[in-house]
DNA sequence: ACAAATTTGTTAATTTTTTAACAATGTCCC
DNA sequence: GGGACATTGTTAAAAAATTAACAAATTTGT
């Protein structure tokens, strides 16, 4: 599709900003944004925006900038948003309900698919129209609907177990917000979110003033 | 403290996860670690470890080790986490309630000092134990405690309004979850935690395969 | 029509981060 | 006590990412 020889990983998430700002640039009639806007907008400088942009192509005119709604688009082909994508979620506590819930992901493409959990205190009952089944149904579903996509919502200790049923099952993509590292084979996509991580990022800087 | 001349923003990340790693090895009693077994672990290589420590002081032994409780102390130490931090949240949605119950943050020094929510619904209800409040309290409580880190969880619209509330109150660092880029003072830390994208990342990848 | 002003795409330079290499130090065993 | 082995701290090399610079393309004003 597109050349991907060695793409930064933090060209991706810059890749979302610079889509988000342009759908809204697009929204208020804007015809045409320079990446020195779009770099204001994002926070990075128009250099990186230029550069990140040149990994997949040409997407803007000389002297003039880029079209809003046709770099959206191109974007959202790079990062694969150009389709939706099923996901589930395993683990239905406080956390798997958040997300379940969450309106931002059906905005970027995501369907929740379904939650699973062990807890038949949980089983059977909803979340927003969802039904939560038992993780024993977990492969049928994925299979049955060809879901690549899945969010590991359990606690730490199940998490490497949960991701093993998820991949045999025929994931390919797994979100991980238990504070643990689990390993994946060959093939399949890990993201680890440790939002304690994040907060002490913030306690390591500062104390740099101290 | 330490000195901090520069520090790659993902040495922090990989600190928590080798001080995880340490605390479960000192629980099974295990009294010297090498590198080695520190990167196997965590997933990145002994040289990384080794490197990421250097920036800050010698805390193993040649031809021995790291004994993990003592490594563990100076990692803590360096994150900032020899002390209790106090967080306020702001937005008592879904999110903010999750956040709110998460026993991970205690785990790691952080205690959840105060909710606050402008919903008249929401306000004298509570979470756990803590009574959501309207924000018109926050600088208040915020001063009267030393509350330094904030975690904004409120809809993209009123994420700067919110962080310029905190901001202006004394919070020096902040997690914001609202998709939304915000702008903070010199002085002020900030981190966006956005998790579409995290899903995207995946996508993102997925794509290359095809 | 042409000069001045913009703004991209691309190449080069710089900076940052990771990986590798190895001398220094310590343990273990005979 | 000495040689074989293990493992750190540190320096050097390599790789990756960011920033800067600038030629090419486009528009605008005269
Ligand atoms: N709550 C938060 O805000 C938050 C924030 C960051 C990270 N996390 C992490 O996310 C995970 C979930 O957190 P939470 O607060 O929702 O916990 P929780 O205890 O509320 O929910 C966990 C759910 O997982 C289910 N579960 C346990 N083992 C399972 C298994 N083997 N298969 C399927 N389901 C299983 C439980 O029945 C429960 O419903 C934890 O690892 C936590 O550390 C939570
Ligand atoms: N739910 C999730 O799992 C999830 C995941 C990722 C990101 N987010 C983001 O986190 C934010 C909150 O999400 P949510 O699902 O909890 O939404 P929500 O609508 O459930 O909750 C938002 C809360 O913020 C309060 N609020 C609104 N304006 C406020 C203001 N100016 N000051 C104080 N409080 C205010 C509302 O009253 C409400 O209680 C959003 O920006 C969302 O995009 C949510």
């Amino acid at each position: 599709m597109f050349k991907k020889f060695k793409i930064p990983e933090a060209t991706v998430g810059r890749l979302t900003s610079y889509s988000r700002f342009l759908k809204e640039a697009d929204e208020k009639g804007i015809s045409t944004v320079s990446s020195q806007q779009i770099a204001k907008a994002t926070g990075v400088t128009p250099a990186q925006v230029r550069k990140d942009l040149a990994y997949f192509g040409e997407f803007g005119t000389r002297g003039v900038g880029y079209n809003p709604r046709e770099l959206y688009n191109y974007i959202m082909k790079i990062l694969g948003l150009d389709r939706r994508w099923p996901v589930i979620i395993v683990g239905a506590g406080r956390l798997g309900a958040a997300l379940s819930m969450y309106r931002g992901f059906a905005e970027r493409g995501f369907d929740i698919a379904g939650i699973f959990d062990v807890d038949p205190e949980k089983i059977g009952r909803k979340i927003g129209d969802i039904e939560i089944r038992p993780v024993e149904e977990l492969a049928e579903r994925v299979k049955e609907h060809s879901i690549k996509l899945g969010i590991v919502a359990v606690p730490a200790a199940s998490a490497q177990e949960v991701v093993d049923i998820m991949v045999d099952a025929g994931i390919k993509g797994i979100i991980n917000f238990a504070p643990v590292n689990v390993s994946v084979p060959e093939g399949v996509v890990l993201r680890r979110v440790d939002l304690a991580s994040q907060l002490e990022y913030l306690t390591f800087h500062l104390g740099e003033s101290r």
